[in-house]
DNA sequence: ATAGGGTTAG
């Protein structure tokens, strides 16, 4: 064999110097596989062989013969050597179709995009006719950056001349319409196709599916004769998406049942399927089909896995999947592990922090943070952004600013990837001002820009700002997506403003043919509830046909509560628990309702039924970082070593802020303890402890941040009220849903939330 | 085989 390839390269040498009748005649197709993937030429390490090619060919004028140019040329593409490509491509003098496109089809393949445009614009002025091989690498480039324009153009053109109806190239087409937002071109091509193949029909499934025609996309579903994986899995990942969990799983089985293949991609749909149904029993088969099939070791998959097994509260096994990855990384350390790799890790390793969150061990969250900073294979600037994205979720605003102070100290730019992620990092741990710091040293912000200082100011209820922000960002004709409008709408909701959100609503749509998503929808309801238009929700949910999404009805049972509208609040309960029976957030939040309202069998029954049907309530937990260290705090625990003082110091604070008007809301507490007792109960509440030891342990005057991960009870939201007046101090509270900022007695959230 | 290519994932 390696005299073959010894032979081979002294022929093909030959062949380059004798231009290229050697090669033919030497039976090329022998060497097939050596010429792609052990060919000195291929392999950019050879640019030296490369270069005395060119220079021998240069020196004996063979360079006059275009077909040897567009050989060299070629040479200098394959081994990613664009600089010498273009500067060869200059030199020679008659330029025809083939020597364009292999320009062309070079720097599409290295992602410059920019450049593809210009040297196809350049082409066209020349008068050179593009071939398919051309169109096919322009698509390419207009779908990445969604140019419309010359899409339509290079398709028109495709159409008058009549000759490259490939279906290929027709694929490409409908792709490049879909992401830039046409829908209509899309369909109206489909139409017109001459040839559909599986990929036709996957494109324009999932295309319905995104545009939330459901019925359509199923139909064309079902329709299809030949489902390949790729089908497969865009019906279960777009059910999925729209929050149709239960339909996907169904597909999933039937998908099993039909007995197709399998793919990685399938995997880690099906087990982020799995993570948000709670599924462990069939988690764990899909795991050790992984396993048996050999694919573990996928990055992505991976990453699913952890989730999964986060989700389902065994940190154990998730643990121990993020172990091995890391080890094998570790292996790879020679040669260098990839950036794709670095990346995937770290994003398993964000996961895994978020999943102690979610299971409520901060002080683990922070521990597997910290040792994710100190075990890192790679360190580059781009993973720098997972690990600030990580402190923003978990609200370790501590780790996120040396973060930071690491960023500067190595001297690197905050660009605008990182300005992004720093904004949300900041807001989302309670420092709007770090967040507009930032924002205002950033030159040049692009969307996401705008989007994270929008959604910063959305969650902390200035709802104002953020509108005349998002005016501001579309007056410098920056387009606004659909993160930036659930920024906008979370804002509009959180600061009660029900016209201008229903205006923004319908921009998004009309203006911007923005399909609106769950998050979308979440926001509307929210909106109407707080206005108090309670009828207004049912219609909206009936007109855009929701009824499906388990959170669109628990926001609206939160606004049931808030206009102790009981009667409806009792309906929509209903409704939810038909799709989740085991949502311990719902009976809880419909039996405070019937206390609330003095209904004190109602209540009793909705908690009986609740054990009943053994349904776990998600313990409340807060907790607030003190240097470095998370303390956190569940309700009556007394677990914390201060426990002592802390307790004391509440019961003290507790008697100095009644003498300033604040009473018990006993109400909310479960109606079968005795008053003292439900004072007690309250007054151990999570929140209350942390702020105790807030208090305590930092020093006077500076704010006190502290997180949590429910949403906050009315009494707690009072007790923070008075203390803030108290004190004089400024307590920031973040629960589930948003921040409150209490200074002087007042709540940012207006009493709403 | 001197030029290219489409759909699905965190």
């Amino acid at each position: 064999m390696k005299w073959i390839c010894m032979s081979f390269r002294c022929c093909s040498f030959a062949a380059f110097l004798k231009c290229n009748i050697i090669i033919s005649r030497f039976g090329f197709h022998r060497f097939q596989s050596h010429w792609y993937h052990s060919s000195p030429f291929v392999d950019s390490k050879n640019k030296r062989l490369v270069d005395t090619l060119h220079s021998q060919a240069v020196k004996n004028g063979s360079l006059l013969n275009l077909d040897v140019c567009n050989h060299v040329l070629n040479l200098y593409v394959k081994s990613k050597n664009l600089d010498l490509a273009q500067k060869l491509f200059d030199e020679i003098p008659v330029r025809d179709t083939q020597a364009w496109t292999i320009l062309i089809s070079g720097f599409a393949q290295i992602g410059s995009f920019g450049m593809v445009l210009n040297l196809f614009r350049e082409m066209q002025m020349e008068g050179i006719c593009p071939n398919q091989f051309t169109l096919s690498s322009v698509l390419k480039c207009c779908s990445s950056v969604s140019n419309f324009q010359l899409g339509k153009g290079i398709h028109g053109w495709i159409l008058r001349n009549g000759i490259y109806r490939d279906v290929v190239l027709e694929n490409s087409m409908l792709d490049l319409y879909l992401k830039c937002r046409v829908f209509e071109y899309a369909k109206t091509l489909f139409e017109l196709m001459e040839k559909r193949d599986t990929v036709s029909w996957n494109i324009m499934i999932g295309a319905y599916l995104q545009a939330g025609d459901m019925e359509k996309s199923l139909d064309m579903f079902r329709s299809l004769p030949r489902k390949d994986v790729v089908s497969w899995n865009t019906i279960i990942d777009g059910l999925m998406q729209k929050g149709y969990e239960r339909n996907a799983l169904e597909q999933l089985y039937h998908m099993v049942e039909n007995g197709s293949e399998l793919s990685k991609f399938t995997f880690s749909i099906a087990l982020v399927l799995v993570s948000s149904l709670l599924l462990m029993q069939l988690g764990r088969q899909l795991h050790g089909r992984v396993v048996r099939l050999g694919i573990h070791n996928d990055g992505f998959v991976r990453t699913s896995l952890v989730e999964m097994y986060c989700k389902c509260g065994r940190m154990d096994k998730a643990s121990l999947i993020l172990r091995e990855m890391h080890v094998d990384s570790l292996r790879k350390k020679f040669p260098k592990v990839s950036w794709k790799e670095s990346m995937t890790e770290i994003i398993s390793w964000s996961s895994m922090v978020s999943g102690y969150v979610w299971n409520g061990k901060y002080e683990d969250a922070l521990k597997i943070f910290r040792s994710m900073v100190l075990e890192l294979v790679v360190v580059d600037i781009t993973s720098v952004t997972s690990i600030i994205s990580a402190c923003a979720n978990a609200g370790i605003m501590e780790f996120g600013r040396q973060t930071h102070a690491y960023v500067h100290k190595i001297g690197h730019k905050i660009d605008l990837h990182l300005a992004s992620s720093f904004i949300d990092m900041y807001s989302k741990c309670g420092c709007l001002n770090d967040a507009w710091v930032i924002f205002r040293q950033t030159s040049d912000p692009n969307v996401v820009l705008w989007t994270s200082i929008i959604s910063g100011c959305a969650f902390h209820g200035q709802g104002k700002e953020a509108i005349r922000l998002f005016e501001q960002m579309r007056y410098q004709g920056i387009i606004p997506n659909e993160v930036t409008f659930v920024g906008v709408l979370t804002a509009c909701s959180h600061a009660g403003l029900l016209k201008e959100g229903c205006k923004y609503f319908s921009m998004m749509k009309e203006v911007y043919h923005i399909e609106p998503g769950i998050e979308h929808y979440t926001c509307m309801v929210d909106l109407y509830g707080r206005a108090g238009c309670l009828n207004e929700i049912k219609e909206f949910i009936h007109e855009n046909g929701i009824s499906h999404l388990c959170v669109i009805w628990k926001s609206f049972l939160s606004s049931c509560r808030l206009h102790k509208n009981i009667e409806m609040g009792k309906w929509v309960a209903d409704n939810i628990l038909q799709l989740e029976p085991s949502d311990a957030g719902t009976y809880i939040l419909l039996s405070n309702m019937y206390a609330t309202n003095h209904k004190w069998e109602e209540a009793a029954r909705v908690r009986s039924l609740m054990r009943k049907r053994e349904v776990k309530k998600h313990p409340g937990q807060s907790w607030m970082q003190l240097k470095d260290q998370v303390h956190t705090f569940v309700m009556g625990d007394r677990s914390h070593p201060q426990a002592m003082e802390i307790y004391a110091y509440l019961d003290k604070l507790i008697g100095r802020v009644k003498e300033i008007g604040y009473s018990f809301d006993v109400k909310l507490v479960m109606h079968d303890v005795e008053e003292e007792q439900g004072q007690v109960l309250l007054c151990h509440h999570s929140e209350k402890l942390a702020l105790a030891y807030a208090i305590i342990y930092t020093a006077s005057g500076t704010p006190i941040r502290i997180m949590k991960n429910l949403r906050i009870c009315t009494d707690c939201h009072n007790f923070m009220k008075y203390t803030s007046q108290l004190l004089e101090r400024e307590i920031i509270v973040r629960d589930i849903h948003r921040f409150h900022h209490f200074k002087h007695g007042c709540c940012s959230c207006g009493d709403y939330w």
